[in-house]
DNA sequence: TATTACCCTACTAATTTAATAGAGTTTTCA
DNA sequence: TGAAAACTCTATTAAATTAGTAGGGTAATA
């Protein structure tokens, strides 16, 4: 299941690449605008300013705003940024890998078979769709 | 990601696929070589017995086994059951269905146009593949 | 220099998950 | 027939995660 915070990052995210120009967005219009509570947005547009995708200008006049323009922002990196792991289990994910500890054999196991599949076939997805690809 | 409780259960389905005959497997016996907690399996396995998967045989040399053959038993169905919705959000969901509080309209949402992909993706795999395809 | 608006830390409530405990019931086989 | 094997069921709990709340701090701008 997708979390909140992933939902919520990725509506505020599409709300600022609909904007017509780049100047800075608050938190309080992105909130209200798209019904997520404020304290909890700020701590996500806080995540994605420190991971790249987002400047802040502080003061009267400030807001948040894209750094980059929405096609060249790729749904695997918000998704990884936000959501985490892409793959169901640790032991498919590209870039959170962790053995499992039940399990004696990956390649015999099929749990993994099957989510390798899923992973590949979700990343297919993440990686064709840009931030400007889902604003409608 | 995925719940144990999903990995789990096709592990042990994916047990009692691998055997030669369709003689009844101990609980223990799954437990034991999965490295599941067996009472944690039980409920699993009873589980899988009431949505129709399994049936199971009581008393000494009773067990578990598969209803179908592992080639009729579609990823789809028992990760319906075992994990639940396929779909990351309610809103994509064709068997969970449920609307978004939030969201005013679906169709120009920009998280619901991207996990109806992922939702699609993800399904084109689980059709795509039976127990019997899973096992090694 | 006052106001606006972002920044940061800490805490908490709710939910879900993953078990665990223990008693009960049915079936089989000797 | 009776004891053991093995499934059945309910209830409880511990741990982890998520979602949100509270409240003050700091920087920038008009």
């Amino acid at each position: 299941m997708l979390s909140k915070k992933t939902k919520y990052g990725l509506k505020a995210l599409a709300y600022l690449a609909a904007q017509s120009d780049k100047k800075p967005v608050q938190i309080s219009e992105i909130a209200e605008k798209e019904n997520i509570s404020q304290k909890f947005l700020e701590s996500i547009l806080l995540s994605l300013r420190k991971t790249g995708f987002l400047g802040s200008k502080k003061g009267k006049g400030g807001g948040y705003y894209l750094i980059k323009s929405p096609e060249e922002i790729s749904m695997t990196d918000i998704m990884r940024v936000l959501e985490g792991p892409i793959a169901m289990v640790p032991c498919v994910s590209l870039n959170f890998y962790e053995t499992c500890d039940d399990c004696p054999d990956e390649n015999t196991c099929s749990v993994h078979k099957l989510m390798l599949q899923v992973r590949d076939s979700a990343l297919d997805v993440y990686r064709n769709n840009t931030l400007k690809d889902i604003i409608s």
